[in-house]
DNA sequence: ATGACCTTCTAGGAAGGA
């Protein structure tokens, strides 16, 4: 079972690039964020005919996820539960069938949070608190969970190139790097970080200044485990390639391999 | 180098991103 996130920075506009992937890559599950696009406006035709099935969480013109699957789609659900109804998509979650029972997979778009003093960063904080809510009761079920997506975190310094300019940014400030520690310690494995400690493993370049060029990047894009997924964890690689494509996402898919196998 | 991008919505820049 291969599942990959990939922040794809608008799906119509990268709808060629998508399939390509996905032809290449074969993913059995894919969890999309920022496909900027409603539910009605998702290329749904162009990825059916690439072999899977979706659920698409989208909102208009920001923010909206996606996951899409080789297998059927049992069950799904969106948002976290929380005091108020988030008026953005950041959340979608699908269960498949597995011959050991059921897969769940997230799609995550974290909320970036910047700038820090105006009321995205607290929104931020508060949406972390409501995701580690939800995946407390979640891991609950004891299944194998897969948390991907775009967490707006760069967990440590060596997930930057110059991380003593990021100290006061809303992707690496103290209390941020403190939530997401709060949820790891809920019990999740970084898929990554399970495999190598190698530092400069991004998975995000900035389209300004030369960034991918100069390879001036940031890790944020990450898929978490439940014990039950990470037990059964094999391989994780990011794929540089699609950020060297024309026209390319400013992030690039992170893919991890499990010795689960669809029903 | 006080430089440098990209997308959506909509018709010119504003807003959002990281």
């Amino acid at each position: 079972m291969r599942i990959a996130t990939w922040n794809i920075n608008s799906v119509r506009l990268r709808i060629d690039n998508l399939v390509r992937w996905l032809k290449s890559a074969e993913p059995d599950l894919l969890c999309l964020q920022e496909i900027k696009c409603q539910n009605e406006q998702f290329p749904r035709q162009a990825i059916e005919d690439a072999g899977y099935n979706c659920v698409v969480h989208g909102q208009k013109s920001w923010n909206g996820v996606a996951i899409l699957s080789r297998h059927p789609i049992e069950d799904t659900h969106t948002n976290l539960p929380g005091s108020s109804v988030d008026e953005q998509s950041r959340y979608v979650e699908a269960v498949i069938s597995t011959k050991d029972g059921v897969l769940r997979v997230a799609s995550i778009y974290l909320p970036n949070g910047n700038p820090v003093d105006t009321a995205k960063y607290p929104y931020k904080l508060e949406w972390m608190d409501r995701l580690t809510a939800h995946v407390r009761e979640r891991l609950l079920l004891e299944e194998p969970l897969v948390l991907a997506g775009d967490y707006n975190v760069i967990p440590a310094a060596e997930d930057v190139h110059n991380p003593a300019s990021w100290t006061e940014d809303a992707l690496f400030r103290r209390e941020t790097r403190d939530k997401f520690n709060t949820l790891l310690n809920l019990g999740l494995t970084d898929a990554l970080r399970a495999t190598t400690d190698a530092p400069g493993q991004y998975s995000f370049w900035d389209y300004q200044a030369g960034a991918w060029q100069r390879n001036l990047g940031l890790r944020i894009d990450h898929l978490l485990l439940s014990s039950q997924a990470a037990d059964r964890l094999t391989s994780v690689h990011i794929d540089k390639e699609p950020r060297s494509w024309d026209k390319p996402s400013d992030h690039t898919p992170v893919v991890a391999d499990f010795a689960i196998e669809a029903r």
